[in-house]
DNA sequence: ACAGGTGGGGAAAACGTATTCCGGATTGTG
DNA sequence: CACAATCCGGAATACGTTTTCCCCACCTGT
């Protein structure tokens, strides 16, 4: 018979009125009440202190917790112990490919490590961006993780012109981009403090594929991927490029680009046609559509600097009435899941996202602590690492080998 | 000159160290000691208390805020009040895109309503998922979504046997699913249980498309769409047709197999073809190679249950040397956004993410607060309640109307 | 038998914030 | 000019934990 006895008075629900919101919940004390032993020994038989508690009271809190359907006061434990059991993810949207694939990977490693994330998008916007971040701070994470940060230093803002590209549509994709120079690198700055402080309040900060930012970074081979993807490319037989390429404020685009570049120059071929549009499906689709309006001539591919805009062009193509592959070729960057459920199948380059996002979180968590100096000014951000994240060229359909005309 | 003084011990950043881990952080105390008022006239100046604070302190605090860059410790607040400012989202797989669609939209209305969600993977496990709600209950959220449970009543739990279906398969497609079914039934009562007190205790709770379980849920009208879309077919021309469905245990897949036999039953056609398989990409693949090797007659058109499953179908069909649309067409369900890359672009029933996960937390939210009477026998479960879901069948070039043979 | 551990329980002080209560000042009114 | 009414600052307490002390009881070795 394992019931046990209770008294009417026993187990008290005690009632939290606040705001309107009304809340019954047990806590510790309940628990320690019904086992029969006091607070402290509650709380040390409950969670691995340092301190043991004899065997027998031990089972008799375990039990009372049970029976009670006690669960720790998680905001209640991280005021007491000084920090959180979460970590914070940024994403720019969650519900693009990319993005949710490195969500799964930090997710996963978070929950390995008894952590539970808080997700917030930025919906690309460095401003919000840098607003999230700040609040987030508040739940004083014990890691912030930020993918896909757009923002990059003014210098290099303006996508270069391009002989090949109808004025208009550069025009119309850098206007989103361009809310003043300065303002974006206030932004950038901000940012950039608010993190430094965080960080010297002990936090840990993960970037992906930022490394302009002095944080630690898991950085992509965006250029190095790149140019062996052209170098490939040129292997196949092509020899006539564009790229389809977004504006050179988002790092990603501006390295790939360039990149791909390097790797047609390195094979003695012609620099590529440039197509800026926008860093998305839509963008890509748009770009594919002006191309063949205009003549694409005797392009033979067209590169997408990541692989959401080259299904974009993929579509852009068919509905010109061009198929992708065998009329004009088409290559991506990322590897994203889709990347093969698309026909032609689109070749890319992998990055190894889910991985990503594991190692992000490692990364973020395996940091030093920050130098305990009193002397503030030496109290310095301590040196940003950078991981590198190799990546593969995958070749597959919607690049064939290109019989030489 | 605004520049204040400060004495040499003026900041103080006190340090805390605990667990190993050193933080620092300023504190409302520290603000106030900076602008030279009390703890209490602080925390009134920097959140709308109700009382109000003179108007030359209030703005020396937020001065003296902004100048030591204080953030609000959110669980000491959560503590404090009592209830915290987040929300908890739990979904089978991030890295599904229609789990990423409602994400999307939830974190979209959480920030709108000024909360942060936290996000748990429950990676198609009602164990894990079991185990997660637990674990998420120490946060204190607000509310907590759920999309995507798999657990069903043991009462349908095994998948009809199909004639026309391949034995092994089908065991394959149900052995996953078949941890002893009294083992699937506690999870699902523990689930409940944990469920049902969270709420007692002011928990709000949604569920998408789970409108078996006694809670708010966003009931998404898979019955009536996969009809609808049956009879929508039938008017193209089509006749003969398999179904590509997960076990039954599985809701979703049991209720759209059901609806769309119903709407080929209403147009006098003859019952589907039953395909038994994952409730994956690589199920749908996997299910259009069996189908294709054991000849698939004078079929005309297969339904996955949803889009990741079409999708995989579409691949399935293309390995096997048919051309999907053309061959043999292809429906899903979910109008998941890669519906439209795929070639040809796939016929689905749009079901609204991104809304539905807005309105999953709207619902939640608005949910009124359980019965607070000090009678537990009768402080049941506030009735729960359904919200309907609409949905629209999309027809797309992967089921060409079809000329009477 | 007695000093010196040592294992473990409990009271109380954190943690950082919200809120209640008290009282002093300022204001309005007769 | 007195007296209430209002406004608002501050001390103190609460929130549910963890952690630090303190102390007792028991064990061990001499």
């Amino acid at each position: 018979m394992v019931l046990v006895e209770r008294d009417d008075t026993g187990v008290t629900l005690h009632d939290v009125t606040l705001h309107g919101i009304t809340l019954h919940s047990v806590t510790l004390h309940d628990v320690a009440r019904e086992a029969g032993v006091s607070y402290a020994t509650a709380s040390r038989a409950l969670n691995g202190s340092d301190r043991t508690v004899r065997a027998d009271n031990a089972a008799r809190v375990r039990d009372a917790a049970d029976r009670l359907g006690y669960t720790p006061d998680l905001s209640a434990q991280a005021t007491a112990r000084g920090s959180s059991s979460t970590v914070a993810l940024v994403v720019s949207d969650i519900d693009d490919p990319y993005f949710s694939s490195i969500a799964a990977g930090v997710t996963e490693a978070a929950t390995d490590a008894g952590l539970i994330v808080t997700m917030a998008i930025a919906d690309r916007s460095p401003g919000l961006e840098l607003q999230i971040v700040r609040a987030l701070r508040g739940h004083r994470p014990r890691a912030v993780i930020i993918a896909g940060s757009r923002i990059a230093p003014a210098a290099s803002t303006s996508a270069p012109a391009s002989s090949a590209s109808a004025a208009a549509s550069a025009a119309a994709a850098s206007a989103s981009a361009s809310a003043s120079a300065s303002d974006d690198d206030d932004t950038r700055a901000a940012l950039i403090a608010e993190l430094a402080a965080y960080q010297q309040a002990g936090g840990r900060v993960a970037l992906i594929s930022q490394d302009d930012l002095p944080f630690t970074t898991l950085a992509i081979d965006n250029t190095g991927g790149a140019r062996q993807l052209a170098l490939d490319l040129a292997g196949l037989g092509y020899r006539r490029f564009a790229i389809a390429h977004a504006d050179d404020s988002i790092r990603t685009s501006h390295d790939r680009r360039l990149g791909f570049a390097a790797g047609l120059a390195e094979a003695g071929l012609p620099p590529p046609a440039l197509l800026p549009t926008d860093f998305t499906r839509a963008g890509g689709r748009q770009a594919a559509l002006d191309l063949i309006a205009r003549g694409h001539g005797d392009l033979e591919l067209v590169f997408a600097v990541n692989d959401v805009m080259a299904i974009g062009v993929m579509t852009g193509l068919r509905e010109s009435g061009l198929l992708p592959g065998r009329d004009l070729a088409v290559a991506g960057f990322d590897d994203i899941n889709a990347a093969v459920d698309v026909s032609p199948a689109l070749t890319s380059v992998r990055v190894p996202l889910h991985e990503l996002g594991r190692r992000a979180l490692a990364s973020a968590l395996a940091e030093p602590p920050p130098h305990t100096t009193t002397d503030r000014a030496s109290a310095a951000v301590s040196g940003p690492m950078s991981v590198p994240i190799p990546v593969e060229v995958i070749l597959r359909p919607s690049t064939p080998t290109r019989r030489h005309p």
